[in-house]
DNA sequence: GGATAATTCCTGCCGAAGCAGTCAATGCCG
DNA sequence: CGGCATTGACTGCTTCGGCAGGAATTATCC
């Protein structure tokens, strides 16, 4: 029972959700990127440390299911912050296939620098949006995650 | 004058735009990728076919700003397509720095093809969402994209 | 009008994400 | 307990976007 959102005749991508969100994605980066990479860190980085910070994951397989970041790409990414001495690999006894990752105290001094700037930027471009606005926003858009990754998951279901 | 939407203190990537922006957009491209590809296009040549059907851009370069796509992999896709006779190079006396992209036939029907495939699952993942519910997220997300648009243009403005 | 700048498209190169396959550890089932 | 499937992290290969530079055309300014 899908609803006509969109008709096949009238519809232009211009008013597309995907092309919408594909577009702020985009944007977004470029105005935050070089706030990060002003002090030495890509942005993806930042992200891996700031999910650390917030406790939102503690192993690699988690941040790739919540960032939907390569698992591949994501382990080359804490080489770099291990080899930067931000972060530790740990294994526990409990399984020992999982890898916790540990933020040392230089990383978690990085992170905590790194996130009033971030802040800062993000404050000062939405600006125009009044805080109601935003809200609505958030919570559209968190509705929009949650039904696509429960349709992916029944599509992958359907499939298996 | 920057509000405060968010604060350092309390800050959680969770609930900041650019990661659900992020998000949505990854999930909309698994939800979409599939039903094009099945039909033996990558979803950026449906993207570039669409975009011409809907006669948004007829230049490379207006496809690249429109679509944020960079301009030298933009062209690379551009052969393909035109390797596949759906569309062709015009070069207008006008400007002749300028190329005009022009469906052929084929690639007409081709795009008028898929449109309907990709409108059907559109409806179909957001049938969670009401009318004005969507009407609301489109206006959001223009909003959000003509905003960081602008930041974007006021920065580089500052630099120059 | 002529030198200089700017625009448009294209090409080569690089880096990073995507993908598939490996290996070790764990879960599951009879 | 033993055999098979599954999970999690990692690795090599491929692909594709990002970036810098170049060539042709047009705009700008003295």
């Amino acid at each position: 029972m899908s609803k006509q959102h969109y008709k096949a005749a009238t519809y232009k991508s211009q008013l597309s959700v995907g092309y919408l969100v594909k577009r702020a994605h985009s944007l977004m980066l470029d105005v935050l990127e070089p706030v990060i990479e002003g002090h030495g860190f890509s942005f993806i980085q930042y992200v891996i440390l700031a999910t650390l910070r917030d406790g939102i994951a503690v192993n690699p397989k988690d941040i790739c299911s919540q960032y939907r970041h390569d698992s591949g790409a994501l382990t080359r990414v804490i080489d770099q912050l291990a080899e930067r001495g931000l972060l530790e690999r740990v294994r526990r006894d409990r399984d020992r296939r999982k890898v916790e990752l540990q933020l040392t105290a230089a990383g978690r001094d990085t992170i905590e620098g790194l996130i009033p700037l971030v802040v800062d930027k993000l404050n000062e471009t939405l600006s125009e949006f009044s805080k109601p606005e935003l809200q609505e926003l958030l919570r559209l858009l968190i509705k929009l995650n949650t039904t696509l990754q429960t349709h992916l998951g029944s599509v992958l279901a359907a499939e298996a």
